[in-house]
Order: C-alpha cells, then sequence, then structure tokens
DNA sequence: TTGTAGGCGTTATCAC
DNA sequence: GTGATAACGCCTACAA
C-alpha cells in the first residue's frame, strides 16, 4: 500500500536513502537510521512494487517457460523440475502454454502493433521446450529487447546460440531394433505424422534395413480415450499388428487399453513400446517398455545455461545434447 | 527495440500522437498521419513495453494462479481448464506452484521487506486453487496494492468475498455408503491426516453412523511409487482391509499396483475408491469408482467472477459451490 | 487534429 | 552519510 516516497516523508528522508538501505545492506549507513527505516517500513507493510523496480532496473528476476499443453503427465513434469531449478534461484517462473487453443497466443487482430504478446519481455529470459521454431521465433521478435533464449528440446535454431537438446535417435534405433530382434514382423509405428521426428526416423530407417514393410498409423492429437478409441478402430478395420512403436506413453497406454478391450494380450500377442519415461508406464498390470528422457538433467543444464547467459550476454554459444535410455520391460519381452 | 519515443522523433511526431493511434482505433485523427504511424511502427518494429505499460496503467493483463505442485493430475487438469479461460478473454495466465520446494516461495531472508514475493502485484487479480489460507493470505499482505482473489476449492475466507466451491461432502458420504451397502465391513481410509478435510470427515461419520470400526492408514505424500509401496507394506503388516476409501486417484491407482503386487483382486478381495475424476481411472484392467470433480465449471465461474470483480471492485461477494460427483465403476461392484 | 507535460514507483548518478 | 534529480517507457489529462 504504501510506496517508497510515502515512507520517504514519513521518516524525514529522501526516497533515495530509503533505497539504498533497504536494497542494500552493506551500504554506508548510520545504524541508527538504517534501524529506523527498517523498522518503519516493516511498521507501514512497505513492499517495493516490481513492476515500478522492473521499469527501473530492466529486470523482472522471472524468466518464462514456453511449453506445449499440459494434456500429458509428460509437459508437467518438465514444468516441475524446471520450477524447482528457478525457485532454487529465487526467480520466479512464469508459464506459457501454447498449442491448446485455437489461436494460439492473441488473435491475429490482438496481434497487431498494438497489442503484443504482452510478456514478452517483462521476463528477463526465456527457456522453450519442444516448441516449434517458426512459432516461438516469429513470437520472440514481438519483443521490444532482445531476450536469452535457451532451447530444449526440439531442434537447435542457428538464431538461438544456447541448447539443451535430447537426442532420442539412438534410443528409438535401438527400440525398433529391439522389436525387430525378437522375430517380429508386422512392427507399427503409431505417431504423429512429422517427418522431422526423430522416432519416425529411427522406425522408417531400422525398418527398411530390415526389410521390413512399414505400418504407419498416423496418431491424432487428443485424450487417452480418443487415441484408445482411434487404435481400436484401426485393429478392426486392418487387423493387428505384432509391435507397436509408439510416440508417447500416453499413446501406449491408450494403446495397451485398446488391446485389452479387444481381447488381445501385451506382450503375447502385440508388443509395445513407449516414449517419455512417465510414471504411468509402471503402473499397468504390464509395466511398458519407454524410452526414458533424461528431464531432470535437462532442466538443471537448462536453468544453468540461461543463468550464465543473464550473466554474460556474450558468454559463448552452450550446447549441451542428452541422451534417452531405452528401458526395456515386460511389454515388450516373451 | 524502438521506444515510442524514438518511433515520435523518426515521425516528427509527438509521443501523445503516436500513443493515442496505436491504442485507440477510435480517436480522431487524420487518416494520413494514422497510416504513416502505423506503417513506420511496423517498420521499425515497435512494440510497447509491457512493464511501462503496466506500470502507467496500473495493468497487467495478467492474472494469476496458485495452485499445489504439479506432481498428479489433477493439478493439470485445473491449470488446463483455466488458461483456456483466461486465454480467451486474451489474458495472460501465469502459474505459480508452491508446496513443491521447501521455503516454498522464497527464503525467510529474501522474504524480508526489500524482496517481496516479486509477482505478486504485477497481475491484475489471483485465482488460488486449493491454497491452505494462512499460506497464501500472509504472501498477498506483502503486495503492493490489494488485488482481487477468486478462491477455488479449498475453504472460503471471511476476507475474500469470491469463491467457487467444491464440495465432495455428500459425494464422499454416498461413497462410503456405498460400500458399507455393499455389505464390507473393513472399510479403510487412507488419506492425508487432515481433520479438516471433507473426504475424511465423511468417512468418519458414515462409518459411525453404521457403527463400524475406523481404520484410518495416514498417506505419505508422495510419487506413486512410494504410495505403492507404502500400502504394500501395511496390507503386509496389518493384512488387508475389505475396502479402501483413497485421497485421490492417484492414490488409488498406487493402491491398484499394491493389491496386484500381492496378488489380491480389484474388486474381489478388496474395493477401490478414489477421488477427483481424472482420465486414468478408467484405464487400468478394472476402471476405478471415483468423486468426478467439476473442474471445467469450477474454472469458468471463477474466470467469470474474477472479470468481474476487476471491471466493478465493489461488486456485491460472489459465491458458488458445486458439488462432485459419485461415479461408481467396476472397482467397487460385485 | 496535434503537442505538452505530469505522473506511475523505483533505481542510480550525481553532488554536497 | 544524505539529498536532489534524472532516467525507465508509457499513458493521459489538458492545452492549443
Amino acid at each position: 500500500m504504501a510506496s517508497i516516497i510515502q515512507l520517504a516523508n514519513d521518516l524525514k528522508l529522501s526516497k533515495g536513502t530509503v533505497s539504498r538501505i533497504l536494497n542494500d545492506a552493506t551500504a554506508p549507513y548510520n545504524a541508527k537510521t538504517r534501524h529506523r527505516v527498517l523498522t518503519r517500513a516493516a511498521e507501514m507493510g512497505y513492499h517495493p512494487n516490481p513492476v515500478a523496480r522492473a521499469l527501473a532496473t530492466g529486470r523482472t528476476d522471472t524468466v518464462a517457460l514456453w511449453t506445449r499443453h499440459l494434456q500429458n503427465f509428460y509437459q508437467s513434469w518438465v514444468i516441475n523440475s524446471l520450477s524447482r531449478q528457478t525457485a532454487a534461484g529465487s526467480f520466479n517462473l512464469l508459464i506459457r502454454l501454447y498449442g491448446q487453443y485455437g489461436p494460439t497466443i492473441s488473435s491475429p487482430a490482438s496481434d497487431s502493433v498494438a497489442r503484443p504478446f504482452v510478456l514478452s519481455d517483462s521476463v528477463d529470459g526465456v527457456i522453450t521446450h519442444g516448441v516449434p521454431p517458426d512459432e516461438w521465433l516469429a513470437r520472440f521478435r514481438g519483443g521490444s529487447r532482445p531476450v536469452p533464449i535457451v532451447v530444449t528440446g526440439g531442434v537447435p535454431s542457428p538464431e538461438i546460440p544456447d541448447f539443451v537438446g535430447l537426442e532420442l535417435c539412438t534410443a528409438a534405433r535401438a527400440a525398433v531394433e529391439h522389436l525387430v530382434g525378437m522375430g517380429l514382423r508386422r512392427i507399427a509405428l503409431f505417431a504423429l505424422p512429422n517427418p522431422e521426428d526423430r522416432r519416425n526416423q529411427a522406425y522408417i530407417s531400422v525398418m527398411e534395413a530390415a526389410g521390413l514393410p512399414q505400418e504407419c498409423i498416423p496418431l491424432r492429437e487428443g485424450t487417452r480415450t480418443e487415441t484408445r478409441r482411434q487404435f481400436r478402430e484401426y485393429v478392426t478395420a486392418c487387423g493387428h499388428p505384432e509391435a507397436v512403436f509408439c510416440h508417447n506413453d500416453d499413446t501406449a497406454i491408450a494403446v495397451y487399453r485398446a488391446l485389452c478391450d479387444l481381447g488381445l494380450r501385451v506382450p503375447d500377442d502385440v508388443a509395445l513400446v513407449g516414449c517419455d519415461g512417465i510414471e504411468d508406464t509402471e503402473f499397468l498390470p504390464v509395466p511398458i517398455t519407454t524410452i526414458v528422457q533424461p528431464v531432470e538433467e535437462m532442466s538443471r543444464i537448462a536453468w544453468e545455461f540461461l543463468q550464465r547467459r543473464l550473466q554474460e550476454p556474450d558468454a559463448p554459444p552452450q550446447q549441451h545434447v542428452l541422451e534417452a535410455r531405452l528401458e526395456i520391460r515386460a511389454s515388450s519381452q516373451k
């Protein structure tokens, strides 16, 4: 309620004095004055206005995380893990979800000059996770000053020096090779039809090398229930594959239920592999083989990179790639 | 990059003129001047600095959601649902998690006068969900101006006029009565030992009325895996109840797995009831009976209330209580 | 139709 | 040690 001016008037001091005493514990001040200021501030319930402070200092002590909708547990995992990091550095974490509502963040009309992505520069930095480059780059330019960005997941961009990659190519290949090695022939891919996706690339490449026919089922984004139905319908129409390599764990779990609905057993009739490494995969009657993403480590490094960049804007590019790990469980073992 | 002053200088106009043209489409201006300003602004990549604008207007077009850690899916559901609402109103949603890291938001030291909960008043309003009153009230007072709050879930506070309640008392009673009605006698409660909790109260009251012995197993907060182990150990030590009324769906799912570990069957050996209504409960071999929370409706109303309060600070208190709904599934049917 | 100037609440740079 | 005073970038009366 009370501004620093009121506080200063009340104390018959200048606001400069008050500000220095409040902010800088080492400022060379009369112990008595300091004490007076501190007590009176507490009495009057003074708290600095963060907006005004941000305007004056150019810093907000806040970083943003840009990530996808929270419709599967993996996203929550990322948020949780990162929020622990930023909290440890006593930064605020602002979370922006995208990809959930139609006109992603602002409608074209409101995206005009006058109403930009409002908070784009009320943060000191941004960490993106799995954001399509075009989308965020366009949005990023909306800011009134350049803000450091650390890209995690997704693909590195030539324009953004700092990057923490999650490489699941090796693990994805290993997963498909593992299925091939089990002697299965009809191995399907159930994933978003994105040719850039490493999982999809790994599947295609391994299947080609093994001389096996490819069977790509285009996953429609949706809830587990919708995915469950989609897969059930697919099997009803086309029969069941011997194995399914799924886009992520949520998909794998939905597929698992769809198979149960149809009276098919995992892994005897159909082997199953997911991706992400969320806890849920261990909570099915048959634990699901999955590609475990090193989310905690990713968050740690991303936050480290961002802190460094904030302190040294001209530091050399920071890049690190983490390898995902295939964890074989009962869903793909005979 | 460019400030409004640079833009104005470039155009040989005053910043007032530029500001008005940019912000107010209906301002009475020369079509030619307007056009000049608009084009030049686009060319120079001008975007207003939201911090400066917020300082000048006192509004940020941002609301905060204060909620618990994202360690179970219910929280994600709330966030998703609310973020859709605020996005529709073209507001930013800032998410603050608490309850995850030790010194909840700021350490005592940094919580001094000089470094308050930084963003407490860089938002226009706050929606809380399931936040313990003491905690957020204390924090709320840290702001430099009073900010409208809408409390959802939890208990209403005499100091906060706007409230959207989730009442699960009736449904919780119905759940326990349902178990009693099945003729089961050893019905356990597996929940956080909080006497304020409606679920716990309902359990105690119904069990008393039925003259049945109470068996309260104090749930330790943790991951599903930890809960699973906790329950397994409990059963190993004390034998298994005939039914378990669980704190939430995550707990129920963990219990389900623990029972499987022990070779016990649901519902034949043990009946199971959860709470929240998350999608996962339908994804077990035996769908779990649960108390479905009306999250979407809660979000809708909370946002409505907050918008109203922002427009009319002196509007009368707005309160609405939503009833949760018991949904009986296979886990509690013979 | 446009310009001028004060204010928003801080921090920071000078002097004294 | 302390007090003025100029930024910070924008909005908005009030004048012209």
